[in-house]
DNA sequence: CTGTTAGCGCTTTCAG
DNA sequence: CTGAAAGCGCTAACAG
């Protein structure tokens, strides 16, 4: 082995390639120093003579050396690296999500490991394992189960959940007020004098959903308007038939407004609505979840319940540094407040008998 | 440090966080092998009994074990990480194909570490140092510069370009047919009759773009139709004043139709238009690059090249797996081609004296 | 202020 | 088939 290290030395006037990567080792040789004091200098932590420093940092630059990760990762138990999971990458609002996490632990300087869980538990899990096994300073997560959390918290790695809350162990939590949310739009819609608002929401036990439906029964309440539960229509993620139980939901229900939970389940209700021929607004009130591009170039926009994306990434980075920072901190809890925008898919309900009116 | 140890392992009672990671060493004691056997019975490399496996794995399997991946990265030079540099993970267009990268990282057992480098030279160059450090498997990226592929391919890293090509260096890379799909855009308006076209394209040396441009280019040459230059407007990415060079564009130079050569410019131009109260397609027709989700949903919709964005990802991230399996093979390049997709946005051009005709 | 020493946890010859 | 030994590159006591 011996030889083939040397042999592959020799080789090294190959264009392209270097034969060996270049330590701290080379470098304090090269400056006539101990490893010891290079990593020193190089770190930047501990005494190291100005003189000796120079000599170190002019032969890191011209020998081009950069730091072995791993090695550091191995003698410190820790990594500047943090899991991230979220559960549909191709999905907007996880992208700009992710976006915003990386932005923030970019700033300092760590670095995120993303995955695309699907809301699979079993995936989930495994990717806890693997954040686990590269030490991740921490873990980020749109979680679909406990199970990661508990896992990861058992080993002593820090976890925030971002969007949504599961965990059964103590960990910070990042998430929008899905309750106002719900609110906001179904007291719209009340205000607006709709009565049979259909309501889209993801088939799921997560605490985003429950807290838009729990919205829109207390608008309900509010407004002293008594829910018909025929009008809730829980639809399973990326179920095929989601737009045939829509118009179903149409036909079967009537309802003179539709509030979509989320983006998916928007855009979904606007292609009903628009295959059926139904005119939003004149026909049949929309109102969706998530500012996503489109609903504010369609004609007439749609009226959304708007939520800071890109921000919940950047807080729920924020909350893990603090936590690296001072892991013996309380759990924080952030909860950031949607706002309605209300744009053109948005009117009081016509009357059959009221249709010729102005 | 020896006392630490074992005061911190006394206290492992504590709930929630365990004291120390169980390492090879720990499951082998328990099965009563030497470590060497426990890694060849868990890694599954090398001869192990059936009964000493069987041990093992039950022993890992209990006591919860996970691989040190710092470690074993330390001893084997390379790591299962894959870096993936985009420029903008705001944008739809990267965010999908960071998507179908890690897509087929992950069924291949990679892991994506994802970074957003905005283009700038300084942050590629810098993320090229941490993924050299990590000891990344290989890079995918989509370049805004020749030095970071250089550096990582300097080091011993296999680099994929994706989207874009700049490395001074052979490397695989996965593009799609720019020039076709610019060809496909403008014979397209020609061919409705439009001899004024304005093109958007964006301010860079990037292969995309001046890819798109030939595109332009060669099918005016086809139709003998000759370019009038001023027509062709160059805009830097993010300007502020995009929209207004648009507009100045339509006032000074009097286009009939539009090609905005990628889905930024494609947004401004739309709503340019929109904001004058110009009509797509009536009075003026607009063909966009990159079929992202307003441009199917506003009316009319969009003409524009599609462009197979998950499947470039997917592309790279083989390329980069071939090249891991087989480190001597031929740079690989892959020409992905780009379809139009005709919608309301285009028709034949009305001129100012034949405006009443049906 | 600096060098010596001792590992972090894993893999890999190599000898048994 | 198995264990002993060495070492990947770095950092952190500790003694000088």
């Amino acid at each position: 082995m011996a030889g083939r290290l040397v042999s592959v030395r020799e080789g090294g006037g190959l264009v392209g390639a270097q034969s060996r990567q270049v330590t701290l080792a080379d470098i304090a040789r090269e400056a006539g120093t101990s490893a010891s004091t290079a990593s020193r200098a190089l770190s930047g932590r501990g005494y190291v003579s100005p003189p000796a420093r120079d000599r170190l940092l002019e032969a890191a630059e011209r020998l081009g050396y950069v730091p072995d990760a791993s090695a550091r990762t191995l003698k410190q138990r820790t990594s500047r690296v943090v899991g991230v999971a979220v559960s549909d990458l191709g999905n907007q609002f996880y992208a700009l999500l992710a976006a915003g996490i990386e932005q923030t632990l970019r700033e300092a300087d760590y670095q995120m490991v993303l995955v695309s869980d699907n809301s699979d538990r079993a995936q989930e899990l495994s990717f806890a394992r693997t954040f686990l096994a590269m030490r991740a300073a921490g873990v980020i997560m749109t979680p679909a189960d406990s199970a990661a959390a508990s896992l990861l918290a058992r080993n002593g790695v820090d976890v925030v959940e971002v969007d949504r809350q599961l965990a059964e162990v103590p960990c910070d939590a990042v998430v929008i007020d899905n309750e106002e949310g719900g609110r906001l739009a179904t007291a719209h819609l009340l205000e607006l004098g709709h009565r049979r608002i259909g309501l889209l929401v993801a088939d799921t036990d997560w605490t985003t959903d429950a807290g838009r439906l729990a919205g829109y029964r207390s608008a309900h309440a509010e407004a002293s308007v008594v829910v018909d539960e025929r009008l809730i229509l829980p639809i399973v993620f990326h179920a095929p038939d989601a737009e045939q139980r829509i118009a179903a939901l149409l036909d079967e229900h009537a309802p003179t407004a539709i509030f979509a939970a989320n983006n998916q389940l928007a855009e979904h209700a606007w292609k009903v609505l628009r295959v059926r021929g139904l005119r939003l607004a004149q026909d049949v009130s929309l109102v969706g979840f998530d500012d996503v591009a489109w609903t504010s170039m369609v004609d007439p926009g749609i009226t959304v319940v708007a939520q800071p994306t890109l921000e919940l990434g950047r807080r729920a980075a924020h909350l893990l540094l603090r936590r690296i920072a001072d892991p013996g901190c309380e759990p924080g809890f952030e909860c950031l407040e949607p706002t309605l925008v209300v744009r053109g898919s948005t009117a009081p309900p016509t009357t059959p008998l009221a249709e010729h009116q102005p």
